[in-house]
DNA sequence: CTCAACTTGATAATCATTCTCATTTTAAAC
DNA sequence: GTTTAAAATGAGAATGATTATCAAGTTGAG
């Protein structure tokens, strides 16, 4: 990755910004000091920064939601490869909510999570 | 909510794919058999039944990727009242992914959790 | 300095989802 | 069974987030 002036605003508005702020949200902040930097290097770089594990990028699956008619709780595991979602069950995870309850004081009313790896037919 | 037969044939269309199909994997599906129910409907009724609790919608945050500069390992909490994202952090999800990947035979390389709720601001 | 590889800006294109609105269906009351 | 207001629909426009296109500018190894 070849350095550049806009890709150094990019991560430094990052750093400065620890409220987690989405690209669109980061474009008005780098506006108000770096009018000339465009959408497309904001999101150029946000992806090739992240694809070089320097941030990361918060989300669930992909672009789009996926539906369930189980609505018992439990989890999902995504294939990198195959894309299939699977279910998971853990009665582990409990512990993970209650415990993260105490320890921040917010009120957890829901929670998600999402594991990603191969499954088994894409192991072999 | 009253009865409708397009509702119906969304609900009955989840039921029997288990895969978790995304709202456009839903229309492909439902086109073949019932090429009349329009795409606001199945979007229109897949919300209503998740708001319902009949089903379930599965995703991270909102629409919009989060961008963090925090690459540790780390959950999120995002408040449903004020959207504010915070930091969690969590050694016991550490056993959760170990369990897992036994019980499943599954490769986990990544997970994300994302807890939602209520801040100790808005909780007030 | 030179040239190929990398980046950029502007804008068009795409994809998922929501909105609009005129028309149709549902269900409860008569 | 007819009336009628609320709920639901279909078609397509509108929106929002993100990606693609491409000509022009920048970077860095030799």
């Amino acid at each position: 990755m070849n350095y550049s002036k806009q890709r150094e605003v990019v991560l430094d508005a990052l750093k400065e910004n620890v409220i987690h702020p989405t690209a669109e949200q980061l474009y008005s902040i780098i506006q108000i000091e770096y009018p000339q930097v465009s959408k497309a290097t904001l999101y150029r770089n946000l992806s090739q920064l992240a694809e070089a594990g320097i941030i990361k990028k918060i989300d669930g699956l992909e672009m789009s939601s996926h539906f369930d008619h189980n609505t018992h709780l439990h989890y999902h595991f995504i294939c990198e490869k195959c894309g299939r979602v699977y279910d998971v069950t853990s009665n582990v995870a409990e512990d993970v909510v209650k415990k993260t309850e105490e320890e921040t004081g917010f009120r957890i009313t829901g929670h998600e999570i999402v594991f990603k790896g191969l499954c088994k037919d894409c192991q072999k």
